[in-house]
DNA sequence: CGGAACGTTGAGTGAAGTCAACCGAGGTGG
DNA sequence: CCACCTCGGTTGACTTCACTCAACGTTCCG
């Protein structure tokens, strides 16, 4: 059980759990500012892992400077109070789109959603730096039917290839598809 | 937007959403001791709603009291960080099974989730006052197939019928199948 | 140049969904 | 008291969305 908890600094990152089959879920994608492992201050023993998706800085503080900064500057422990309301509330929509939302719409939030975190923290390309593989086990499909859906989108204009690369053209029409409302993320 | 938050004191209740097709997502259900709505405090103008699935009883509490209370027992709000870091680990693991586990499994699943959520809260009856319909909606599985995976477990012998409720008979067997490890639960 | 990792394709399969009935237990009002 | 209604559970036939397998193409990098 590790003594510090480690904040990502820059770069994308990825939470997950792999089954015992070899099967991988993708329960977050992290972005600058986030804490990867906060949830080990509860839980220290889960199975949850962090891998990076790009090159990565991190930051790491003890746990016990975390807990002598929230009892000197109690608002830094309503804020993380705060962080980890919000990371429930994109847990549920999740939730929500892989248990209710065929392939397509939920391919397409889950870019909505990754294009407005990118953007609460200056990420401003269209350019999500996400395999294919990464897709599929955040959305729970395999990576042979994210392809297809990413041909679909393609084909409706609303996704390009750069390179290796996929580029989000039509953002509107990709919202409209996912039916993607930005509040859950405390966001216009 | 409310100005209080609402505590769930006898019954149980679940937490949902609803897609504009009328497709229901539960995200969690709830017993004594949890708050209903907390999230409210981040995200006041969200679309998740609440629903008693047994009779209740609720308590509430003013959001500027619940504020005053924490500022004067700092524990009071570590204690409900805590509880919100659970919440979300709860959700990281209900994503896990409907993302990548199949119906029978993805059932046994919930349901060994329930039975050691019961527990701590003194609910010591195996029977548990869902209907298939919850369930289905929890599960992100449409009812026909609840049913037949609950003819399954019938037939496997880990369920029985009492009335118009189920029974968990094998708890062992039902956590077997489905490899449950309350270890996220912060339980053993 | 070669290999690894990622992306693409086609064919065949299978798990879960949909639709449309029907059943059965409670509850309720005439 | 019983007819009736409603809600939840069950069934069978059929469909479809997504998965698997196995190959092949492409980009990147050493």
């Amino acid at each position: 059980s590790r003594r510090h908890s480690t904040l990502l600094l820059v770069g994308v990152a990825c939470l997950y759990e792999r089954l015992q089959d070899g099967n991988r879920q993708i329960y977050a994608f992290q972005y600058s500012g986030d804490f990867c492992d906060l949830h080990r201050h509860v839980l220290p023993d889960n199975e949850v892992a962090v891998a990076g998706i790009t090159d990565c800085s991190i930051g790491m503080i003890e746990h016990k400077d975390l807990e002598q900064l929230i009892a000197q500057y109690p608002s830094l422990g309503l804020a993380l109070w705060r962080a980890s309301m919000l990371e429930a509330s994109i847990f549920r929509k999740r939730l929500l789109n892989v248990g209710r939302q065929p392939a397509l719409q939920r391919v397409a939030h889950l870019l909505c959603e990754q294009l407005a975190r990118r953007e609460a923290v200056g990420l401003n390309s269209a350019t999500i730096p996400l395999t294919q593989m990464d897709l599929a086990d955040a959305a729970g499909l395999s990576i042979v039917h994210i392809n297809r859906t990413f041909q679909e989108l393609r084909r409706l204009n609303i996704l390009s290839k750069e390179r290796r690369a996929m580029k989000v053209v039509d953002r509107e029409r990709l919202a409209g598809l996912a039916s993607f409302d930005g509040n859950y993320l405390n966001m216009p």
